[in-house]
DNA sequence: GATGAATGAGTGTTCATTCAT
DNA sequence: TATGAATGAACACTCATTCAT
């Protein structure tokens, strides 16, 4: 009779979206943005197409929730690795990433995947840039701390290294001496302060 | 009237695939390959859509010969920097990356681009494992006649690494310290040996 | 808590299916019958879609309801210009005509857009030919009255000549002459009755 | 072998172009524009949807070339209406009109329909101002000439009856009384001069 | 009486590919 | 060798309508 709660719709829209989204990250990291139809995010949701752009008003506002929703979340969590002791901190990031790309690495994937996209979505121009710099200076103040010599640099090059294990291991999957990478460098950065 | 010489078409061919393949070149890696139509790709090389198909059977087969003939061409400059010292060929190797990404910044655009459609494409299945662990084989080499400890794990840090920076470069662009990270790396594995 | 009194639900509907077809009215007239959505009107109209169903059993039930209502009202406003001298009723209709127009356009717009869409809805249809009939009896009768020689040739010119005017005016707007052409037929039609 | 020549070219392209431009000429001025889809007006042309894409580069720009093809193609043929006696230039206007509007309804339809479209299309807005002041200064010049006393006045005023007339016609169709119309005009504008 | 989440058929448009010439 | 007219399946997106609450 009457209609429903806010509180009951406020309940479903978010299970709705949810789905829709969880398609849609799966989807866009694996095939590519232009290559998952919304046809095929919609279907793998378990919703109509309709629905869809109830929620998103379109293709690209889906995937830009989407980044925005996976950056805060990747954000958040390493926040929490941060501890009192810097040679702890770095450690401890290190093995969050090597633990994110084999637990999640279609985390890894839609980022590059949308990163890009760079010319094609403003929002991707807006945020590359300006994440770049933050990881930048958090991973130069860590290594400043550790007395690094060239912490500005070697902060540089390891954001660098990051990215490249990330698209190596999911391009090239299974094949990939993760393992080894992770080991080498938390022997070389982690085990022996004097190699930096 | 007299019928062309078979030479003659022979030449003619090569000069209407090389304008294929130099139009497909420039627009795949600057807008993608979803983006960059059959249309468009023959406007710019400024022949017919049929005439492509006579020289590619399809979209996928121009990509995968464009693909080969770039990673051919790069292998072939890559031969001539080696020489008898390998400190030499290696810091060739560094000043050669960074000036190539500088100069031909499409070239790795379009390497990204299909290593990205790895899932969709065969042929880069087969070739990114392949040429992962020839680059991998090479630079070993190297840093085991440089007397570096880990040779092995220290090879696959730097092609990541590599990989990184092109990524991040031709991402970023203008704003990236591309020349910072060259003399950063210079600096490190070139001058003072015993940092390896 | 009691349950509302039939009055009150009486009142509570009439309000509602007012102020749709407030909105309706509006929307249709302004940006067409097809560019009108009901996700539009009704949140113009701050109900729900949900709602307007209750109302309305479809998109088209609610135009035709909206131009049977709008039609009445002229009508009944016709009646009141009626008088016992012919001249004066004629110049009162004219007066009339005009007023409408610039007072509410949006009147005239609605007419016209459903109007064209008499291949589409069979309610037009059955309007249109009566009305027109309608409206052509009424003036004859004045003009009759008025003594004008052939009184149905006049009259068949006029209502044409003020459909004319609607469209010509509703299209052109802030440039068209509309009161040249009031002034030009209340001197032509009502001072000299020669003219006739 | 060879490619078709230029000209076979131009012949089966300005063939297919009529085809479509009747198809959406016919269905626009019918059903109207929304209405009037591009799947339709391909089948009704026998062509595929892809072709007419080929031709015209999105329905507005379809509708616009339409449109002007259909007002330079009317006016074209009132040129040769015009004499050196005024009043056998008027006469042969006015049946002009009438012939036109009982042979060829659609144009008059899809005239209107088009105009009415005006605050969507840019076109519209840009042409329908100016013809009116056109088809009104020709007018009015022939009634100058014609020593009608307010020629302007009177320009004004058959512009709106012809449209009247028009709007009327394809509205009520068989049963509205257009010959009654062209003999009244032709008997008060054209047998006794002093009527104006 | 009232809501809005959900649907699905439909829209205009794009594009790799074919083929008669 | 070379052309470009033609196709059709796919695309992102819209919207009138339904229905559980």
């Amino acid at each position: 009779m009457s209609p429903r709660t806010e509180a009951k719709n406020q309940e479903i829209r978010q299970e709705s979206m949810q789905k829709i989204m969880d398609a849609a990250f799966r989807l866009i990291a694996r095939k590519g943005y232009e290559s998952a139809s919304i046809a095929e995010i919609a279907a793998v949701a378990g919703v109509s197409k309709g629905l869809l752009y109830n929620y998103f008003k379109s293709k690209q506002d889906l995937v830009e929730k989407l980044l925005t929703n996976a950056v805060n979340q990747a954000d958040a969590v390493m926040e929490e690795l941060i501890t009192d002791d810097p040679a702890v901190t770095f450690e401890n990031i290190i093995r969050w990433l090597f633990r994110e790309l084999r637990e999640r690495p279609d985390y890894f994937r839609l980022l590059m995947e949308l990163t890009f996209k760079i010319d094609q979505f403003e929002f991707v121009r807006n945020m590359a840039a300006q994440k770049y710099q933050g990881y930048l200076a958090f991973l130069e103040d860590i290594l400043r701390r550790l007395d690094v010599a060239d912490a500005q640099g070697e902060a540089k090059m390891l954001t660098a290294l990051f990215d490249g294990i990330g698209i190596q291991y999911v391009v090239i999957k299974g094949a990939y001496p993760i393992d080894d990478l992770e080991e080498f460098l938390i022997g070389k950065y982690c085990r022996k302060k004097t190699a930096l």
